[in-house]
DNA sequence: AACTGACTGTTTGTCAGACAACCATATTAA
DNA sequence: TTAATATGGTTGTCTGACAAACAGTCAGTT
């Protein structure tokens, strides 16, 4: 019995509007939305034309069930998808409110997607290196003088706290994003972000490895790169801006790939 | 009453401790993760693990409630989140089925995330121009032989319906893709994809616009440009293949820019 | 007067049952 | 053999109910 084969038929019936040859092949979606799909739409519509604000809270789910005229299970799958997806907060006894950092949508996002398939950390180093060095020479055409100023300050702090880690790792991370920040792509700061967000689990426990004393080294040798890079760009010379983000890429990548390698084995 | 100790006094440890120590300012994130967030992760799990491969049947909603022991909402919640995100598919009165193809979870992200801040299409141009220098670069270092010939081929298919603009389009699409795909590098492929197919709306609109004379000469030029990219790809000049690229690239924009700005005063 | 503790109402999280819309297949009728 | 129908299974939606957690009030104690 070819169990398959009749399904297509009575699917291919629906509407076939015949308006030229090359349009025929591309079967019209027809999806079926569901209403949680529909209110989901409504709500990003919502968000995105900024009438519901980061930290806003939404009305209760009853009385969003009188507002949208469905019932709460509707209403409550199309919350929770965007609560997965990091668009919305939902607390206890308290409410759903629209999510503070927009980024937090990229971050679930990436991290779901490298839930789904595994190994790609040399993958991710490979995008970084590119989105890096791109947010270096964009940057170096469009900063700002208060991105300039906000990034050596962000360099002051790498100077401060040399010997700690886990905090100078902190205005590491803020200054490759004031850089993708100065770039004014939006896009581009996100997915700097969401490379970024996944990759910094390896770098921390690269860092707390074995020796803290070779980490003091590195971060010094890694505060001069900065401090290049932050000349390129101040000065507008993009190449330049992205060679030095080049090289203090791949020398902070070493460690990494070192450190991984050993993980792997285990 | 036990149970409630405990959340009073994580709560009350949220106070500002003055960071004094490193490891005690960062507060433990102590998430309360719904019974739906954890059936996400199993799920996910299973999917990245191929227990679960793409295109397969899900047992029943009725079925998962009696194997993770809960309730149907929050099987519910669950499935409806994945498939929001694209990871799912469920279909009335057959099933839910893994998504058949990976990527729609990358363009479902892409898309929602385009919803949720406008303009952006400058961006986007940006965004691809990186992109597709990198894959031409990569591509060129890492390219097999069996990919050159899909490209070649891919290349011939433009040639054949150089009059035909939405036939020719699919042809051009497949070999950025293929360009991509010869990477190696998955999330250079799936980013690719996302941003061609956000773009490819504007890209047919730009097509049929008034003239189609017009499209011809510029599919012409066109398959030229991709001639070089592919000859350079092929002798392996990764450098070369990224100018080509970059060349490619700059002039098919030009023509989408334009069609934007008209679009915009409109 | 200031702090403590219980009480109340609200809101999200979860469960259970019911029905509608829909699909695939088995069964029956022509 | 073929077409129509019956049937059971599956997702989509609604309703009512209860638990867990939170915010605010208010009386009681020091």
């Amino acid at each position: 019995m070819d169990s398959g084969n009749t399904k297509h038929l009575a699917k291919g019936s629906i509407n076939q509007r015949h308006e030229s040859n090359e349009s025929l092949d591309e079967v019209s979606p027809i999806r079926r939305t569901s209403l949680s799909d529909k209110i989901i739409e409504q709500i990003i519509n919502l968000i995105s034309r900024k009438v519901l604000k980061p930290g806003q809270r939404l009305p209760s789910e009853k009385e969003l069930c009188k507002r949208f005229g469905v019932g709460r299970t509707s209403i409550r799958e199309a919350l929770r998808s965007l609560a997965v997806m990091g668009i919305l907060d939902g607390r206890v006894g308290e409410g759903t409110f629209v999510s503070k950092n927009n980024q937090r949508y990229f971050e679930r996002n990436l991290q779901w997607g490298l839930l789904l398939d595994r190994k790609k950390v040399e993958d991710l180093i490979e995008i970084r290196l590119m989105l890096e060095t791109q947010t270096a020479f964009s940057a170096a055409q469009k900063a700002s003088q208060t991105n300039l100023q906000s990034m050596q300050e962000t360099i002051l702090g790498m100077k401060m706290y040399v010997d700690r880690p886990s905090q100078y790792l902190k205005f590491d991370l803020k200054f490759h994003l004031l850089v993708a920040e100065a770039t004014q792509n939006s896009i581009l700061y996100n997915l700097v972000t969401m490379t970024r967000s996944y990759l910094q689990e390896w770098i921390m426990e690269s860092l707390d490895d074995p020796s803290t004393a070779k980490a003091k080294i590195r971060a010094e040798s890694s505060i001069q790169e900065h401090q290049k890079i932050l000349e390129a760009i101040t000065i507008h010379k993009a190449e330049k801006a992205r060679e030095a983000m080049k090289d203090h890429i791949l020398s902070s990548s070493k460690d990494l790939h070192y450190h991984i390698e050993q993980r792997e084995v285990v």
